[in-house]
DNA sequence: AGGGCAACCCGGACGC
DNA sequence: TGCGTCCGGGTTGCCC
């Protein structure tokens, strides 16, 4: 489930840890999490140094001097843990990066994953991902742009990764909530002002997630305590029948294309 | 264009 | 405590 802002979390708190460290080794636990024999994999990752980690819609990317690029998508409960073996929590884990002493455990991917890719591979798996939600150049109106023509629910919409990229199903309903909008309702029925609201909702909602460190439970590291501070702030996601924290009624519980959806009918139009 | 569905995978929740 | 069962979730791909 993890999505932008947290994923925005783990690039900010990885960086001034793996960047310019070399990966002393790795520990490939689960075949089916890598895309190459474990041999090559070995052979392309182990002992490059890390250059730089970055983030595209809810992938992190791992780049490394050889030109390679570590990619990983974390899907449903991936999570990522920073340490020594002794503070690792008792999870299984499929795929460990070594450095030097502390390790990055990459614990709970099921559908995801952890591939080591060309620069220009990499390029061609992200090529069909819409704009970044905060990507300063998707104006009001290239937002407006993308939703254009489409007749499809609001949150089917926001969660689909061409239109716009790095939303997933706990945002989606907290910008609804955010922008006073069912996330039932079709896109061709917005107006121009709720687009517009749309628009400022998810900037307020995101960079909300990310200065409180989004959602995850597990903390990066030992001492981490900015990781999973929005948690407690989310209004709708996973909270069916509790009150709206506006207007105190229960929010409702829906489905939308077989998604769990949870919005309030009195404060979202 | 977009909905429906199956496949992928397994941790966690639930039942006994 | 332990075992079995089932479900969910993002993504892809295919069909209608």
């Amino acid at each position: 489930m993890p999505e932008l802002p947290e994923m925005e979390t783990y690039k900010t708190l990885l960086r001034p840890r793996i960047v310019g460290f070399p990966i002393t080794g790795i520990d490939v636990q689960r075949e089916k999490s890598i895309n190459v024999p474990v041999r090559e994999f070995r052979e392309r990752v182990q002992r490059r140094t890390v250059t730089d980690v970055s983030r595209r819609a809810k992938h992190l990317l791992i780049h490394l001097d050889s030109g390679d690029v570590l990619l990983a998508h974390l899907m449903l409960g991936g999570k990522l843990f920073y340490g020594t073996e002794s503070e690792k929590p008792r999870r299984t884990t499929q795929v460990v990066l070594s450095f030097g002493e502390r390790n990055l455990y990459f614990i709970g991917l099921r559908l995801g994953y952890l591939h080591v890719l060309t620069v220009g591979e990499a390029e061609r798996r992200l090529s069909d991902l819409g704009p970044d939600p905060l990507d300063p150049s998707l104006t009001e109106e290239r937002f407006f742009r993308a939703l254009a023509g489409k007749r499809t629910a609001l949150k089917s919409a926001l969660t689909d990764q061409k239109t716009i990229s790095g939303i997933g199903g706990c945002y989606s309903d907290e910008i609804c909530f955010e922008a006073g909008l069912k996330p039932t309702r079709k896109v061709d029925s917005l107006s121009v002002e709720d687009v517009s609201a749309l628009y400022r909702a998810m900037r307020v909602v995101l960079e909300e997630a990310i200065r409180f460190g989004g959602y995850m439970e597990t903390p990066l590291f030992v001492g981490d305590t900015l990781t999973g501070g929005f948690d407690r702030r989310c209004k709708v996601y996973d909270r069916g029948g509790e009150p709206c924290v506006r207007c105190g009624r229960p929010l409702l519980q829906d489905e939308i294309v077989s998604r769990k959806t949870f919005y309030c009918a009195n404060c979202q139009r």
